[in-house]
DNA sequence: TAGTTGTTATAGTGCTACTAGAACAATTGG
DNA sequence: CCAATTGTTCTAGTAGCACTATAACAACTA
């Protein structure tokens, strides 16, 4: 997997890290057990420091997405083992808080709630890859998003 | 309006403030012409810094929510009178990149587009103030939003 | 004129992001 | 076993942001 960052941007050197793995995982590109480029090798092909990737790492550890061992690696975790229902519980819970804060701050720009749930489905459909009208299977729908952006 | 922070929250003070008012705009608590408390009154209601306040208040001027004029205080803007076609694209295009990141991340988890969705439209909802089946007229909606949260 | 308001300037504290160098411990492969 | 690689931990420094603190200045109101 590539992982690309952008100096000039306000979002953090680790968060970036986070959020394209994170992708890779959203889109299927990681598997469980594929394995991640280690701290120091990562760093190098970046041009930043071991500590700023081990972070990244680190903060995707907690969450459950990959699992370090020293001298093997960082592999991409199983996380749908690791999952207590407590854990989903509060996923959900920061998803229906945050999707809250966007209608608000759309509403408040004078957005309507048509436009709101039009983007979201639109979005929905580019996340998963899929054409919005269809309904496909929720596991494993490999990469091939040819979305723009 | 009443406004109130959370000192031992992650989210900076015056992103506090301003997510409040953006809030009252939204629900139309706040209209177009109402006075806010002025910079320093608030300060010492909260308990903060001048400069907090101000900076919450320059931030809502910058995305065109409020005015402030010296000597005489911070009101509620029109905005809609404000709203280039520019800028409102530049919204929309804000929300969808946001609402992808959420929906990557919810699929990253293992959740399925349906929950997505479901979600959104019961957070869409709360924000417009209506029930999730009715369609109605998009503006102005007063508060009232007994949801739980 | 006096009081209120936003505006600006300087300065200090604490925290986070990032960099830097170094050493240590577990694992792998020759 | 030995050397290389890997994650882990430590100390330390720079830069920027959030917040506080004083103070002065400028525009508006009563």
């Amino acid at each position: 997997m590539i992982i690309q960052i952008d100096l000039s941007s306000d979002e953090p050197i680790y968060l970036q890290i986070r959020s394209q793995v994170v992708h890779g995982v959203a889109t299927g590109e990681l598997q469980a057990g594929d394995a991640l480029p280690s701290v120091r090798s990562l760093a190098t092909d970046l041009g930043v420091n071991m500590h700023t990737v081990n972070k990244a790492y680190a903060v995707l550890r907690d969450e459950g997405y990959v699992a370090m061992r020293r001298g093997r690696g960082v592999m991409v975790a199983d996380r749908a083992a690791s999952l207590t229902p407590e854990a989903h519980s509060l996923d959900r819970d920061r998803l229906a808080d945050d999707l809250l804060k966007l209608a608000l701050e759309h509403r408040a720009r004078g957005g309507s709630r048509e436009e709101f749930l039009s983007l979201a489905i639109e979005q929905a459909a580019a996340a998963y890859g899929v054409a919005p009208g269809t309904t496909p299977g929720t596991t494993s729908n490999p990469a091939s998003n040819p979305t723009k952006r």
